[in-house]
DNA sequence: TCCAAGTCATGCGTATATGTATACCTAAGA
DNA sequence: TCTTAGGTATACATATACGCATGACTTGGA
């Protein structure tokens, strides 16, 4: 095997796999934890190695050239070699130090996992935590984070997920919104009434419509996927949030609405992290812990 | 997209493959081009970086641990993918300088190349021609040379073949050999002959005797791939050789045998290279220069 | 058993890469 | 039109990586 060819700095390519994605110098430097200058020599360096003009400069852009573009494909299969090398490397370090990232949803990432987190950094002192709060769903295989906890049962086939409690929603208000509501016998007869809803879409009107509600466009003037916010607006009297008891119940300005219909759903709530990082001492060691401390919250 | 997971030194991917396909740091360092200390510390810092260790120094060899060996197959494909990323540059470049590998038998390399060679070199001074001599197919993939000359079509269907005449091939000996041979009106009746052979396997047998040749092991006293060696030794009297005629016509101490029976047989003559490499204005200009002077060779 | 060749690890000096600072430019908004 | 923010390229000082030299050790052959 003659190795000549591939006798170029491939730090040159991760130089110009970053910077050909992120669009900018500055943006792929600030990625890569380096200078902007460093960046530039970097893809200048490989273009001159190669004879090849990688981007034009244009304006403050830079913008990929044709090569460039069909050069872009090859370094990309490099950039997922890497990850996948960084993603096993992880799953085969024993050593307990380091840092976990972990994905959660606002409400889980404000209300439940602060004093998770304090007591775990007070047991393992050694492992930092950095949680990314989305209410999308991560990619673990591209390692956006190393744990997740989500409502939904994951899809790919090499993710390991166990679920650790179910989230019951009941439907919150004010008092003050909800002595205005009428006597109801069942959600069905539940018209005139505004819930702050998650997204424009259509799914949760007709989740809840297939569970025999009479939902429309209409019981939804205010909609943010802000959660937080919409617990802030529930509580200027804006109307009525679907919230997991864990957190309604403890919000002293609200009250469930119809308590005697029972909860409206609950949700399941899956612990999730990629198969390969199961053999890592640190992941596994945090994964257990909050699944641990999840579950007594949840039972 | 985090690009923190791919925030690692990429060199010291290709350092730790290098090492693990050499075998050696030594061996890996002069395949890089750089020394054993610097292979040794790219290694090590690999190694510090990940807190797994990759190998076990076992006495003045390293063996891979089994961390080590499954991080390799990610390093493979790291490394087919820096393959494929120097395949597709080079033949995006329209830089004219630098090097062209050629892949060629030794009686090509022997008898045809050095007079076609140097006649490049003098109209492109600019490029440098190292040639790989070798009777065994070149991975053109893998970048072992840039453009092959074969007498096989290539079955893979990336590759470019021009064909660009055949090679007669005759049977040759001195006279004094040749002179106690029995006269005969067809090669079947040809069994009291010694022929240098080429390899142990019955291929070129089996193809000679279905064009009704009579021959078996017998025939085959001496074995050797090596032709040159093949035509010392029938220059020495110890047998007869298949030889192509533009070569073995111009062997002074050699005749052909039975020529009023024809050529034993023609093989095509191929120039092969990487369909990536064709846009290469180097690569182009040096294929386009071999295939008309071969063909004049031939015709 | 001894010797020669080859291997890895380490220290030191040199070469190269990187970060800081700055100049110049572009794009967007007031 | 002016201002601000953000972008790239380049010079200089500093940090890091590399090559050379060397020592310790292993391996194979005489």
């Amino acid at each position: 095997m003659t190795w000549k060819s591939v006798n170029f700095d491939w730090n040159h390519i991760r130089a110009f796999l970053v910077t050909a994605e992120e669009g900018t110098l500055s943006a792929a430097a600030k990625a890569l934890g380096l200078t902007q200058p460093t960046l530039s020599r970097q893809v200048s360096a490989l273009e001159t190695e190669l004879c090849i003009t990688l981007f034009e400069r244009v304006g403050q852009r830079l913008v990929l050239t044709s090569s460039g573009l069909e050069l872009l494909e090859h370094a990309r299969r490099m950039g997922d070699a890497a990850l996948e090398f960084s993603l096993a490397a992880t799953g085969q370090s024993q050593q307990i130090e380091g840092s976990v990232v972990i994905s959660a949803g606002e409400l889980t990432a404000a209300y439940m996992l602060p004093k998770i987190i304090a007591k775990l950094r007070r047991e393992e002192p050694g492992i930092d935590i950095e949680v990314v709060v989305t209410n999308e769903p991560s990619d673990l295989k591209r390692r956006e984070a190393d744990i997740a906890i989500r409502s939904f049962h994951p899809k790919q086939n090499d993710l390991i997920a166990k679920k650790v409690g179910e989230e019951v929603i009941w439907l919150y208000g004010t008092q003050q919104y909800l002595d205005k509501l009428p006597s109801i016998t069942n959600f069905s007869e539940l018209h005139d009434i505004q819930i702050i809803g998650f997204d424009r879409s259509n799914s949760l009107t007709d989740v809840l419509n297939k569970q025999g509600w009479k939902l429309s466009k209409q019981n939804f003037s205010l909609i943010t996927s802000f959660q937080l916010l919409q617990l802030e607006l529930c509580k200027e009297g804006q109307g009525v949030i679907f919230f997991p008891e864990q957190m309604g119940d403890k919000e002293p300005n609200l009250v469930r609405a119809y308590e005697h219909l029972g909860p409206v759903m609950t949700l399941p709530v899956w612990l999730v992290c990629h198969q390969e990082l199961r053999t890592s001492l640190r992941v596994r060691r945090v994964f257990d812990f909050i699944a641990t401390e999840l579950s007594d919250n949840f039972y």
